[in-house]
DNA sequence: GAAGCCCTGGACGAAACGTCCGGACCGGAC
DNA sequence: GTCCGGTCCGGACGTTTCGTCCAGGGCTTC
C-alpha cells in the first residue's frame, strides 16, 4: 500500500518506516504524519487503531518555530491499555527546506523495562530515578489513570466493568482534567465508550442519589 | 554535520537516522551508503570505526534488480569482537524511482538476548507505580506570570505596554493555560483587558505578519 | 486639528458543551 | 422461549463558550 502510495513523502520514506517496523519487530509502530492538516499519512506496525487520514493528536511539537531541533526525544508516553512507549520524532523537510511532514517511532518499553529490571540486580547498582520536573500534559495523565486500572485489575479496557469507568472518570475529574477543552470526548474515546455515556456515568458522579 | 551535508540524500534522511539512532541508544548503528560509489554517506553512532568516504562491503545486496524487494533483513551478521547484530537494509530511491542509496540499521543484540533468557526462566512480575504529582493551578501560573512581569518592567498593572501584555499571553499560551476552559476571559480581566483585545492580541501571536 | 494606532463594547456565526430520548444489546428471572 | 431491568449507543437538541468582526472613542504624534 504505501510503495504505490499517490503521496510523494510516503514514497520517499516508506522504505525507511518499513525497515523500522521490520527490525523493532511487533514492539514498534511507525506513523507518518501531515504537519499541513495534522492528519495521518501512513502508519505501520500500528499499535492503536489509526489509520492514514485519522487527526495526529501531536500538538506537542511546535508548529514553525525555525529554530526548533529537528528530532525531538525520546520521550515518555502511556497507552490507555496500560502500555508504556518511547518515543522519538523526527521533523521531514521538503526540497525548499520546509517541514512536510513528521515521523514518529513508539517502541513499546515493557519488554525492555522487565528485562532490564531484572539486569539490574545483577549488573552495576544504578542511580534509582533521575526523572526531572518532566509536567506532563493531560492527556499522558489520562492515559496513566485508564492504564492503571488496566492492570490494578487485570482487566483488559474491552472488559471494563461500570465500576472501573466510574473510577477513572472520578479520578480525572478530581485531577481536573475535565476542565480542560474537549477533554470529554477525548477521554471518552479512550475508555471506548461514547460521549454521552461519558456525560451520563459524569452526571451520576456529582449526583449520587441524584433526581 | 549531517544537517548542512552537502548531499541532498543526506540531508534528506540524516532526520530519520539521527531519531533511530537516538531511539536505540547505544545498541545501534545506522549508515547510510551511496549505491554509486559503494561507500559510507553517513553513520550514526558508529559501532565500528567507519567513516563517511570509508567502502561500504556491502555486496550482499543486489546491485540493479528491479524485482528485489526495497527492504532486506532482518538477518543476522557478527562482529570481530564477538557482538552478534540484527541488521535492516533499506534502499531509498530518487524521485525518478531510481536507488540512490542504502540505509542499514544494526542492532548489537547481545544485551537483549541476555535479559529474554533470564525472563525465560521466571515469570514477570509487574512493578508498582508511584503516583505522578499534582499541577499547579493555572490561575497561579497566571498571577505568577503577570506578577513577575509588574516586577520585571517596574509598571503596574494600568501602565503596560502593548508589548507587555503580549510577552505575558505568549508566556500563558506557551504553558497551555488557554487550553483550559473559560481561561481567556479570565486572564483578560486579570490583565485589565478587554475580551476581545485579548482575543485579538492572541491572533496576533499566531499570525506574526498577517492581514 | 488631522491622522494613525489601539482599545472597547456589542454583535454574530461557529464550535463545544451538556442533556435528553428512542432503540439496541445483554444477562438473568420466569 | 419471553420478559425485564440495566446499560450503552447514536442522534438530536438547546445552551454556553469561543473566536471574529466592526463601529465607535480615547490617546498620542505630527
Amino acid at each position: 500500500m504505501p510503495a504505490d502510495n499517490p503521496d510523494p513523502r510516503v514514497r520517499t520514506f516508506s522504505p525507511v518506516c518499513r525497515a523500522v517496523a521490520l527490525l523493532l519487530g511487533p514492539y514498534a509502530e511507525v506513523v507518518l504524519h501531515d504537519t499541513a492538516t495534522d492528519r495521518v499519512l501512513a502508519i505501520w506496525n500500528p499499535m492503536t487503531p489509526r489509520a492514514p487520514g485519522d487527526p495526529s493528536m501531536l500538538g506537542e511539537l511546535d508548529e514553525v518555530d525555525p529554530s526548533a531541533p529537528d528530532v525531538y526525544g525520546p520521550y515518555e508516553k502511556a497507552l490507555p491499555d496500560g502500555r508504556r512507549l518511547s518515543s522519538v520524532s523526527a521533523v521531514l523537510r521538503d526540497d525548499a527546506g520546509q517541514p512536510s511532514a513528521v515521523l514518529c517511532v513508539n517502541l513499546d518499553r515493557g519488554p525492555l523495562e522487565q528485562a532490564a529490571a531484572l539486569l539490574a540486580g545483577f549488573a552495576a547498582p544504578s542511580s534509582p530515578r533521575p526523572e526531572p520536573l518532566f509536567e506532563r500534559d493531560w492527556t499522558e495523565r489520562m492515559n496513566d489513570v485508564i492504564g492503571g486500572r488496566v492492570r490494578a485489575q487485570g482487566r483488559p479496557l474491552e472488559r471494563f466493568t461500570r465500576e472501573d469507568r466510574l473510577a477513572v472518570l472520578r479520578e480525572l475529574d478530581e485531577a481536573g482534567v475535565f476542565a480542560v477543552r474537549r477533554a470529554v470526548p477525548v477521554v471518552a474515546t479512550a475508555l471506548r465508550i461514547s460521549r454521552s455515556t461519558a456525560y451520563s456515568l459524569l452526571a451520576e458522579l456529582k449526583h449520587p442519589a441524584g433526581p
